[in-house]
DNA sequence: TTGAAAGCGCTAACAT
DNA sequence: ATGTTAGCGCTTTCAA
């Protein structure tokens, strides 16, 4: 294993000379610079990670914590995470991957340990168990999700009321007048996840301002499921002509039943979805819908951590991207309308 | 920030005992130990990691190298990851998250630097560029997955040539002679990665042995995509009676396209899935499948790469999980069988 | 512009 | 069964 101390007499020059070099935070004349950075590519040398971290109090990790569920969608954990893990790199930290499961004890465990510089933590609940912690916390933290209470900390997220508000606002422009809504898995709700909530304030709020029914049913992912949410709405709402979809599992199964049983979309009923980009433009009906910003929440919340921890630290904030409705192929004005 | 002097003094010990205590290296007495512990709870002392790491020059942290590509499934990663996050933590290990777009540079980064104690690496290519730097670094690393040459590397995937064979022996027992295979994206085969080629291998040589036509047809997951790849394998095989999908995100289109094209599964054409569990169990028609056992090829790779990182390593040797196919509805007789 | 040297907090010989 | 002590490889004052 190759040492400071070895490429320091390598290159003819003291050990903090070479420290100095790698670390930019002193001149250094350009002749020694350049016989330093030869000694160091000759040698390959990699400064190793827990001297650096001991000698200076900073790892260059950030934690993330991600969900470890199957009640949720997965690809769009999954393309935070990854966006994250990419966004890191480009600031030069690692990501220490960590499982929901563990807790708050997580938390308490990094921070004790120095082993993280920041944490990322995602599949925030409104009154997470997590955030007193992160509160008395002396290392920063960013959560992807918003809390009900997200008082001194920073948060960023896809402003949710503003995605249900606008899928009514369109459908509501398109002459419908009854919407119907097939939600996440109870679970989500009963967990008081943030967002699935916050959508449905959303949509509930526009509906009524718009003076729209709006009907919501909470639906498991898988074909059997829809079949019974779906039967279930249509019994007690016949009238409805617009179905808002948040729920990726369902979607699929959604389309499939309502060709099945004779109504066409989009000519006999719309559906908007509030899902993931890739779900929706792949859907047999490629959907109008608002996408979760995933590579984006994940940027933002990098960019953020890493701010905080090299001092350049902003006022603790929730960060809500604005929704976009992209409008594809499963919507159009109601047939009355027409 | 609580440091073992403090909790040294404070038990009225030195800090090897309290070194020896945490780490269960030398007897100590019961008093001791107790005392010690007690002021570590008191005090609420975690060891520092840098500090650790670098003086017994283990990290306790196992890099997992992890594909960022669109065109493979991600939840079976996104699964295979969360198990090796878990099996991880509970072997005192954490997990860092290498994205595979950093190639073999996040190889030398990690050894270089002393970051991780092993690797274990995802979505292996048959010649893999990172192979030769493994096979030449001094940290162990595990593959998920499987290499044209294995040789002096730990590897532990599915045995995809026996399911690939195992489906088409169920197909051949209930009357089958002409199979399609739908299968991955044409990248995934041009990438050469293993598993889809391996599958490949294992359906044709079955085939071949037990005298059957068997047609194979790379496949994009869009729906457009998997009926005109359908439309082509009916035009150029009309007696096809079963269909092989090695594609989850095809399988809900392919079931959908058979439907209405007046197809009934099973009772015209049986359906055998090489896929995630949830997705054949999930599917309008549950799938006769071969499961991915992604959550024990996690917890397998973690258990080798933390044997051979404490010295109990075995040889380097490839680790075949048997396939297990589960028969569920989308299979039957053929009809002039019947 | 560079060097010398004192730690960072822990582990692991080496003592006793 | 416990204590003493010498580093692990780096960063960062303090000096020159």
């Amino acid at each position: 294993m190759v040492t400071l101390a070895e490429v320091a007499r390598h290159a003819g020059v003291s050990a903090s000379t070479v420290s100095y070099v790698l670390s930019g935070k002193r001149p250094i004349s350009a002749a020694t610079r350049e016989r330093v950075e030869s000694s160091v590519r000759t040698l390959g040398y990699h400064p190793n990670a827990g001297a650096r971290a001991l000698a200076s109090s900073r790892s260059n990790i950030i934690a993330l914590m991600v969900p470890l569920r199957t009640d949720m969608y997965l690809p769009v954990m999954t393309e935070i995470a990854t966006a994250v893990a990419t966004a890191a790199r480009a600031h030069g930290y690692d990501i220490l991957l960590l499982t929901g499961d563990e807790g708050p004890e997580a938390v308490r465990r990094i921070e004790g340990s120095a082993l993280a510089d920041a944490m990322i933590l995602m599949d925030v609940e409104l009154d997470d168990g997590r955030l007193p912690l992160l509160r008395a916390a002396t290392r920063p933290a960013v959560l992807i999700g918003l809390p009900s209470d997200p008082d001194g900390l920073h948060c960023v997220d896809l402003d949710f009321a503003a995605a249900g508000a606008a899928c009514v606002e369109h459908l509501a422009g398109l002459g419908h007048r009854e919407i119907a809504v097939v939600g996440e898995a109870a679970a989500v709700y009963e967990r008081r996840t943030g967002f699935a909530e916050r959508t449905l304030a959303g949509l509930r709020g526009r509906a009524a301002e718009l003076g729209l029914r709006l009907l919501h049913r909470p639906c498991e992912g898988s074909y059997a499921a829809v079949a019974a949410t779906l039967s279930r709405i249509v019994d007690e709402r016949p009238g409805t002509t617009a179905f808002v979809v948040q729920n990726e599992a369902a979607t699929d199964p959604l389309l499939a039943l309502l060709r099945q049983s004779g109504r066409a979309v989009p000519e006999d009923v719309s559906v908007v979805a509030v899902c993931h980009e890739q779900v929706a433009a792949r859907a047999s009906v490629p959907l109008t819908s608002v996408a979760v910003p995933a590579r984006e929440m994940g940027r933002r919340a990098v960019e953020r951590a890493v701010a905080l921890v090299e001092g350049r630290g902003a006022d603790p904030e929730a960060v809500l991207l604005a929704p976009q409705l992209t409008v594809r192929a499963s919507t159009a004005r109601t047939p009355a309308d027409t």
